[in-house]
DNA sequence: AGAACCTAGGTGCAATACGCATCTAGATGC
DNA sequence: GCATCTAGATGCGTATTGCACCTAGGTTCT
């Protein structure tokens, strides 16, 4: 993942965040690379880099959990239409889990108030 | 952040990821390395490796998102003792607004029952 | 004493992931 | 022809990562 930028700011979500993004997109209907780049960028969470975008979906294909086609139905250039597959909505539900974890713990710590000595820096 | 290895399985969070659920185990009391690699394995959200969590540690110091002083006061060897500092706290307030993001955002597409067609591929 | 083990932090290296720029190629408009 | 948009992909230099290994203080057992 996209580390500091020398701020309190996080970077774009990458590596699994970005595959469950992928995912997310693809549960329902089919889409091609350069629809989800853009639709990516729309959904305001940042803005993504083309290329790993395009090497994301190759590698969730790689993996089996996402099956693709080429479409050469619509004019223009051959689009690479990718649909989730069975693994793949197995790890979206698993990443949901994992993300509700990680939420939660961190909603707790940020929750407790101080119990001992509560530093301000 | 680490990829699939293989079947359906998200990988350990690793990059902001592992950064906020270091930065939360600093709010409000100080540790050191050794102790968040045990805590975190213990935690179960998937076993950590002590590499990362140490540099991952010494990149937030660098950053600014935490700072640290060698505690020589118990026995055996020093430890680095690491407190949240202001910008680190912001950080993972910024962090968990971006995770919620993430979540609602895979949520409703999980929940949006099949619009069109509802392959079961 | 010294061997074995635990704590604590760190490094070296190969493999992977990433951002950015660039490229190919079809189609359309001028 | 030439510019532009769509669509996908790659090359390359850098950053991250996992794994194994290393250093060093301390304790326990023999």
């Amino acid at each position: 993942m996209s580390e500091q930028n020398g701020n309190e700011t996080p970077g774009q979500p990458t590596g699994d965040m970005l595959n469950a993004q992928l995912l997310a997109m693809l549960k329902d209907w089919s889409a091609y690379g350069y629809e989800l780049v853009q639709r990516l960028n729309e959904m305001g969470m940042g803005h993504y880099n083309k290329g790993s975008i395009y090497r994301a979906l190759r590698q969730l294909e790689q993996t089996g959990l996402v099956c693709s086609i080429w479409d050469t139905s619509a004019s223009g250039p051959a689009r690479r239409m990718y649909q989730l597959t069975q693994p793949g909505l197995l790890f979206l539900q698993n990443w949901l889990a994992l993300v509700d974890m990680h939420r939660d713990m961190i909603q707790r710590f940020l929750d407790a108030a101080g119990r001992q000595g509560n530093r301000e820096d």
